[in-house]
Order: C-alpha cells, then sequence, then structure tokens
DNA sequence: GTTCTAGAAC
DNA sequence: GTTCTAGAAC
C-alpha cells in the first residue's frame, strides 16, 4: 500500500484529519499566547479580561468559619473564630455571616453591622483576657477573602508570627482601626482608603509599637517586645 | 494566607 | 558555619 496521501483517498483523509489536529493545537496555542500578551500588559481592562481564577487558598476563612474547633462565638448575623494562625496570645478574627467580600463592598446599610461585629470582637477579648490591651481592625489589603475582622492582643508574643509583613500588617497604617472604617462608612456611604502605598508599608523597617524602637531582626524584636507590659493601664 | 529553600548577611 | 530573609509556588 502507498504511503502517498495525494494517491491513495484513504491516505488523503488520515493526512487531512493530521492537518485539521495541527491547526487546532496552533489555535489553541495563540489564544493562550494572545491572553498571556494580554495579561503582560499595562492596561488594567486587559489585565481584568485575562484573570487567572483566585488560588484556592484565599477562600480558606469559609471553611474556617464553619469548622468548630476554631468557632468561639456565633449569632445571627456573626461568627467569631480563632486565626488559626494566631499572631498574638490571643487573635481573633470576627467575620459576618453573609458574604461581603472585602471593605471596598460596604454600604451604608452595613453600619449597623459593622458595629455589632466591633462589639461581640470587643466582648471576645474581655472574656479572654479582661486586663491585656486589644486592637480591633482591618487589613488594608487582605490576602484571604470574606471581610474580617481582627481582634488581636498587643504582646504579639506567638510563634506563628515569623517576618516583616506579620509584624507590619498589624503595626503601620495598613491596619486600619474598626473605629475609622466606621467613621468613614458613616460619614461618606463607602469605605474609600488609598491603598496604593500598601506594599511600602508592608515593607517598612521593623519597628517596635510600643517605643517606637528600629530593630534589625525579627528574633532581636521579638526578644525586644517582651519587655513591655500590655496590660490595659 | 503558608511552606519551602537559596543565598545573603552575619 | 549558622541565622535570617525574601521570593516562587505551573
Amino acid at each position: 500500500m502507498s504511503a502517498n496521501p495525494g494517491k491513495n483517498p484513504l491516505m488523503r483523509s488520515i493526512g487531512f484529519g493530521f492537518t485539521v489536529a495541527l491547526s487546532v493545537s496552533y489555535l489553541k496555542y495563540s489564544q493562550v499566547m494572545a491572553s498571556k500578551r494580554k495579561s503582560e500588559g499595562k492596561s488594567e481592562d486587559d489585565k481584568v479580561s485575562a484573570k487567572k481564577p483566585a488560588p484556592f487558598w484565599k477562600t480558606g476563612l469559609l471553611s474556617s468559619m464553619h469548622d468548630p474547633d476554631l468557632q468561639v462565638y456565633k449569632d445571627g448575623k456573626v461568627i467569631i473564630i480563632k486565626d488559626k494562625y494566631p499572631k498574638a496570645k490571643f487573635h481573633f478574627l470576627v467575620m459576618p455571616k453573609d458574604n461581603i467580600p472585602n471593605l471596598k463592598s460596604l454600604k451604608k446599610e452595613n453600619i449597623e453591622l459593622l458595629k455589632h461585629m466591633h462589639e461581640k470582637g470587643k466582648e471576645t477579648a474581655e472574656k479572654s483576657d479582661p486586663d491585656l490591651q486589644f486592637r480591633l481592625g482591618y487589613h488594608a489589603v487582605p490576602s484571604m477573602s470574606h471581610l474580617h475582622l481582627h481582634v488581636i492582643s498587643q504582646d504579639f508574643d506567638s510563634p506563628c508570627l515569623k517576618n516583616k509583613k506579620h509584624w507590619n500588617s498589624f503595626t503601620t497604617e495598613y491596619f486600619v482601626d474598626s473605629e475609622d472604617i466606621i467613621k468613614e462608612l458613616e460619614k461618606n456611604g463607602k469605605v474609600i482608603k488609598d491603598v496604593s502605598h500598601s506594599q511600602e508599608l508592608l515593607k517598612k523597617n521593623l519597628r517596635c509599637h510600643v517605643c517606637r524602637k528600629e530593630m534589625t531582626t525579627i528574633p532581636a524584636l521579638k526578644t525586644h517586645i517582651k519587655q513591655h507590659s500590655y496590660k490595659k493601664s
């Protein structure tokens, strides 16, 4: 049998099928490359249209929220859990049951919810250690989806606090007090925090949150902050 | 968000 | 040689 597709009708059709397969793969390849080029471009619209699916870990709070081992409080509107990787002796997350993705999606009608989250967070802190100082606030640009209010004791004494990003996310303006968010929502009907300098905040030199002394390394900082008291005055 | 680890800093 | 940081993860 001749292998020349030109002479044999069967071989001609196989040759044709092969060509089609090649063409289809090339078409897919060019689509992928076009999408890649788009994502590397500078236009925000292009980035949005070529957006990859969110990494799976970004939704981790949804499962943590329903994990009985982490839950410390629950009512009709909110669930409070222990942070899975606490950055201090006490570190809780207050989350609305309703899916509110982030600060940007907050509206005037959420003011009462935010006040409720703050109140229940404060009660949880009080119950944990009434003499310890706490802060309640939001990260300017959180890594995890689903609105969550951090309730964190100010000792920052935890093996899970390991790097500069951890430290600066709780001790610079990257950490926005819950009360300020509520005030802004009451004043403007939305939260429009300037988030453009957030990444720089996370890279700032390490500084003690109590006496402002600059420290060169995380271990040195952790040793230093043990000298301060975190009791309420 | 964490884990892992190469190589910088000491 | 050890400690520590910082960037990739397909």
